[in-house]
DNA sequence: GTCCTTGCAAAGCGTTTGCACAGAA
DNA sequence: TTCTGTGCAAACGCTTTGCAAGGAC
């Protein structure tokens, strides 16, 4: 059930501005675990003063609000995608997409991770993407 | 069953100098995950020429012939492993430090992933650590 | 007035690149 | 000689910080 910016904005007690809700949006509407970069260039051409400073400002504080999840790649770069699904990650190898795939189950020993307090989970496999898979075919 | 630095150069066809040897040693006995700055500060001290430079270099090298995995943690810095027994990570969110745990097993359903190839995973348990968890109940 | 949001400019820092020197083959 | 390993210095690029201006309340 999708939530409303405005009232996820109430329930964690920030103020919903437009810069805020804009980018909230573009992370709700492209599911491609963008970069700041790429946030901040799709979005200026509407918001004609915003700097990356504020990208960063605002992706700092969504996460301070488990809003948003930072993905670290291979690359030095972060990549922010918004928090309201548990999935898991493939990466290609080739292309280096990071795809969103069905939730992974773990099974592991809990008494080998005895004093351990488990709270969440990061799972990317890796491989070839099925356009990756498809080139190599080909050549 | 552990090999010889000579024996794994030799069959990589790299030449087994002093510096390389070091750097995989370190990465050996420091089963840390190590950054470069960590592993430049540690060795400087009987290598007195070594540079970061080098450290860089060695690295890229070992990678390039899967002796070495790289690890993008939340911060901004890549950590180093050697590339010998196959384990997950769990990363506690307190004190940031990264421990290797036993594989996790992952089960997923194969027909959801079809066109992808999937050939290897990385797997992340996060939480707090045993050491944080004393603290925390102290506290 | 105070507090918060925004954003310019600069600094910070891990990493990469260019290039040169020295030793090995 | 050529090739390889090493390392200084500079550049690079993403991110953070300092600080100030403008707006909300």
């Amino acid at each position: 059930m999708k939530q409303d910016f405005q009232e996820i904005c109430k329930k964690l007690n920030i103020s919903p501005s437009i810069t805020r809700k804009q980018i909230y949006n573009y992370l709700d509407g492209h599911r491609t675990h963008p970069t700041v970069d790429e946030i901040y260039h799709d979005l200026v051409v509407d918001l004609h003063t915003l700097s990356k400073t504020t990208v960063y400002n605002v992706l700092k504080l969504f996460i301070q609000h488990n809003l948003v999840n930072v993905i670290n790649t291979t690359e030095n770069e972060k990549r922010y995608e918004i928090n309201d699904m548990k999935h898991s990650h493939f990466l290609c190898k080739i292309c280096n997409k990071l795809y969103d795939i069905p939730q992974v189950t773990l099974s592991y020993d809990k008494n080998k991770l005895s004093g351990f307090s488990i709270e969440g989970e990061q799972v990317t496999l890796i491989g070839i993407c099925p356009d990756c898979m498809k080139q190599k075919n080909i050549n």
